[in-house]
RNA sequence: GGGCGGUUAGCUCAGCGGUAGAGCACUUCGUUCACACCGAAGGGGUCACAGGUUCAAAUCCUGUACCGCCCA
């Protein structure tokens, strides 16, 4: 074994290994215990980012975790269509070979999809692989394979065969770029600085005027009213009253509603139901007319001056007309909120347009009882408020998109308009019932209806096959944020609707992972960082350690290249100590733990009760999904306890013939369960190591091997205490060999001590560096020093600095003090020694007499020192 | 405007009622036969601020400030 683990070399050989094997493919017959996750499928356009390199390890890690808990384990992959984003993408590629997508008609335009999809669209996939993510590619979905794609219609029809969905119109978000609605996660919003245009409308009968302000002028083409405060006493007795419309001449009503906010401005808002949200539910309300004065490119589509021109434009225009014809009444510098479209770039147009729509407040009901009856639970906690806060105010969902990727909406319209859902023409003119059918409807449906029903079409609903019911309903599902709403609240709905029970009873929210400063990582800000470097020249072990040990309950995590170093630096010692162990092992056959019990010494007993208490820690981490705190444990035991600690009581004992099997058992022992347990999160490093440990291996990989079960006569308080007792004596030797520069590793014939060392002297003097340690006061000049009540002297000859032990002493001396202080205050206190609880106080007591102590001591030394 | 998270050592973060912790960085020492991707010793913090509860607050409560995220 090299002295330096090669994880670039040995990552892609297990993959292959456990691959060739079918671990990653358990067999639904099988009867372990079954345990499920389907992944938040990516999309085909994207490539590896940071995001993806901490969620996929987080679920390839509780997936390994549950194997190694004796689960029959099931990470199924699959990939999202995305429909605007491959769209947009494959569009552009196009137009790059100067076509357009729509000379090419939505056919051929389809088939260009297809093939860039076969292409490029796994690209994502493979890199999954180089992560180390154990899923079963065998099972991998798509969300527009035949079968899924029917999984989808007959979820369409029976919603809208059961009026869940619906045709209406509504403001949506429009994207006139790509000239189709989006949803609000494919919008960002956006802080600008603006103008706020104050208008003049006047009053029909000359009585006056109401002065409206608005950062969008060129709207007030289809403004159907001006809206006021009914409490707004400024309007007291106008409301009613007819406004005549500027530039149009339009009469327009003055009405009293409680959306505009009278602090604002004049507290008078124009309404325009199809151009503004909030205009819209006011119109609503109002039973207002609803013109559309922008078509889906944003250009004016009215007769008239403004005619065709593009918004902006028009904007500019009406305002120089207002101005013109004095009806501008001042123009201020205005912060506005936009929304802009992800994809295009484009600020987003509210618009009214025809669109389908799933009406979620009937399926929302069942989802919050299932909650409320303890059907599942958000990681972190908090999560579950925000959800249920969403689901208890749900709104309609606008579904369709005016698209050609994607599932298109089956629907069929016969000659006079009716539309019916079915899943063929042919099936549609059956329904029919004679009528001819003249077409299909043009859409597409949203990509989150397809991916609603990822967690049982992916398993082949609405078949009955055997992994439905074998896997279905998963164990976890694990995310971001900012999807609850947008994704697993529907899988929840969708789930309990057609499959009668929840899709997961877990949801694990995990952070967000920003650059090193905390700022987003983001391709277009230059910010990212792409994993696919770290794994090659670190390892995907590093990385997944470094994202991994960082996950809790937080709510973003910093990647540093740093971080990754420390990863990487941590399975170099792994690799080393293993290494050291092996190398030392002579024999062929590891004899059993048991049959060495008599033979084991206090510090055995010290590592095996530690081992214990990791396993139970390890455990307790992974099932609460705080990695972290696993990660913290398993670093401390291994590099403090393991490494510095036993390997260094043991070396020894490790050459000696006789002896060395009992340290062996015990390293080889704790290294095998330590991996067992590392396993989940660094993978590769641990099979490698697995596959070099010569012991009786339960299985081939330690991928599939059994979780480490610790009998219980590991645990020992006893020599956990003693032990701990003994490594702070010995630190205090080795700070006061520092103090007097005594070079660390080089021995000193004799060390002096007063007080019971209870059988610790050989691990004391080994680690401490001392030939020979001796009871009683030293004849000759020595410096001492004392912990747990045991006096050390170390005799010195020839010069010591005096000045930098004295120094030494009243520092010690100093924090001592500040410290008895404290404690007589406390302890002076009757309060405190009546209510507190007794040990504190106790504890307090015996803390207070060996400050005594030691400061009694500190004073003498001092003396000694400034005599001589 | 509403909600959520954060503010602890130079940096990144644990701790969440009983004398402040880790890793990295820093200082000094060290190539002792696992590892310099290493070892030993050390320096460094009125736990954002102000009130309150408590015998006792980084930890619980209230408020304030700043940073970030989400919703309107």
């Amino acid at each position: 074994m090299p002295s330096r683990y090669d994880a670039i070399s040995t990552e892609p050989k297990w993959y292959a290994c456990w691959e060739e094997a079918g671990l990653f493919q358990p067999d639904p017959d099988d009867t372990k215990p079954k345990w499920s996750l389907t992944i938040p499928p990516p999309n085909i356009t994207g490539s590896l980012h940071m995001g993806h390199a901490l969620t996929y390890p987080i679920q390839d890690m509780l997936g390994r975790y549950a194997r190694l808990r004796g689960h029959s384990v099931l990470i199924l992959p699959g990939q999202d269509h995305a429909g605007i984003a491959t769209q947009s993408v494959v569009s552009k590629n196009l137009s790059k070979q100067g076509i357009s997508a729509a000379s090419l008609g939505r056919e051929k335009f389809l088939e260009k999809v297809w093939e860039w999809r076969k292409e490029s669209g796994d690209t994502i996939l493979r890199q999954f692989r180089s992560l180390g993510c154990s899923f079963d590619w065998s099972r991998s979905r798509f969300t527009l394979d035949a079968g899924y794609h029917d999984a989808v219609l007959k979820v369409f029809i029976d919603w809208f065969d059961r009026g869940l969905i619906f045709r209406g119109k509504r403001v949506v978000n429009w994207d006139p770029v790509l000239r189709t609605s989006v949803s609000d996660i494919e919008t960002e919003r956006k802080s600008v600085r603006g103008k706020l245009y104050h208008i003049r409308y006047p009053f029909a009968d000359g009585s006056g005027e109401v002065i409206i302000a608005t950062t969008r002028p060129e709207t007030m083409l289809a403004d159907v009213a001006v809206a006021v405060h009914p409490s707004d006493e400024r309007y007291t007795g106008k409301v009613g009253k007819k406004l005549i419309l500027p530039l149009v001449g339009r009469e327009i009503p003055l009405i009293a509603d409680i959306y505009p906010d009278p602090a604002f401005g004049t507290g008078a808002v124009k309404i325009t139901p199809a151009h503004d949200p909030n205009d819209f539910m006011v119109g609503q309300r109002h039973q207002l007319d609803m013109p559309v004065i922008l078509d889906e490119r944003a250009k004016v589509t009215m007769p008239g001056p403004y005619d065709g021109m593009d918004r902006y434009d028009a904007r500019k225009q009406i305002v120089a007309d207002l101005e013109e014809q004095g009806f501008l009444v001042k123009v201020e510098d205005h912060d506005l909120n936009i929304i802009v479209s992800e994809r295009s770039g484009e600020v987003i147009e509210p618009l009214l347009s025809e669109q389908w729509f799933v009406d979620q407040a009937k399926l929302a009901e069942p989802a919050i009882k299932a909650f409320h009856d303890g059907k599942f639970n958000f990681y972190p906690e908090r999560y579950n408020r925000i959800f249920l806060d969403w689901m208890e105010n749900i709104r309609e969902w606008c579904i369709s998109r005016q698209l050609w990727w994607g599932h298109r909406i089956p629907i069929y319209y016969t000659e006079d308009g009716t539309p019916i859902a079915a899943m063929s023409q042919e099936d549609a003119a059956r329904k029919a019932g004679g009528k001819a059918i003249i077409r299909q409807d043009d859409d597409v449906l949203d990509t989150w209806f397809s991916s609603g029903l990822w967690p049982f079409a992916t398993f082949g609903w609405p078949e009955k096959t055997a992994d439905l019911a074998a896997w279905y309903p998963t164990n976890v599902l694990v995310t971001d944020r900012n999807i609850i709403n947008l994704w697993v609240a529907r899988m929840l709905m969708m789930g309990i609707d057609f499959m009668g029970e929840v899709p997961f009873s877990e949801i694990m929210i995990h952070a967000t992972v920003l650059t090193e400063d905390g700022r987003r990582m983001s391709k277009s800000l230059g910010t990212g960082i792409d994993p696919m470097t770290i794994i090659e020249t670190k390892g995907a072990d590093a990385l997944r350690w470094t994202l991994l040990s960082q996950t809790g309950e937080n709510q973003d995590i910093r990647y540093s290249d740093r971080k990754t170093d420390d990863a990487r630096n941590f399975a170099n010692k792994i690799w080393n100590a293993t290494r050291f162990v092996i190398m030392n092992l002579d024999v062929d056959a590891v004899p059993s733990l048991d049959s060495l019990k008599g033979r084991l010494q206090p510090v055995d007993r010290w590592l095996l009760s530690r081992l214990k208490g990791l396993e139970e820690v390890v455990r307790a981490s992974y099932d609460g999904f705080d990695l972290q705190s696993a990660c913290q444990a398993l670093y401390r035991f291994f590099w403090s306890e393991l490494c510095d600690w036993y390997i260094e009581v043991c070396k020894s004992r490790l050459q000696d013939q006789s002896e060395k099997i009992v340290p062996q058992t015990v390293l080889l022992t704790a290294i095998e369960s330590f991996l067992v347990m590392l396993h989940p999160i660094m993978p590769h490093l641990t099979e490698e190591l697995y596959s070099h440990l010569p012991i009786a291996k339960p299985t081939k990989f330690i991928m599939v091997h059994p979780w480490p079960e610790m009998p219980s006569w590991f645990a020992s308080p006893e020599d956990e205490a003693s032990i701990e007792r003994t490594f702070e004596m010995v630190r205090a030797l080795r700070a006061l060999r520092a103090d007097l520069d005594l070079t660390p590793g080089r021995m000193i014939d004799e060390v002096y001590y007063e007080g019971d060392l209870s059988g610790s002297e050989g691990v004391i003097s080994s680690q401490a560096w001392v030939s020979e340690l001796v009871p009683g006061m030293p004849v000759v000049r020595s410096v001492s020093t004392s912990r747990h009540g045991v006096d050390f002297h170390i005799p010195v000859e020839g010069v010591i600095d005096v000045d930098k032990l004295i120094e030494k002493l009243d520092k010690e001396s100093e924090k001592k003090n500040a410290d008895w202080t404290k404690l007589t205050q406390k302890l002076s206190n009757p309060q405190f020694i009546e209510r507190a609880k007794p040990e504190v106080v106790e504890a307090d007591r015996r803390l207070m007499n060996e400050i005594l102590e030691d400061l009694g001591k500190i004073a003498v030394r001092r003396k000694i020192l400034t005599e001589s």
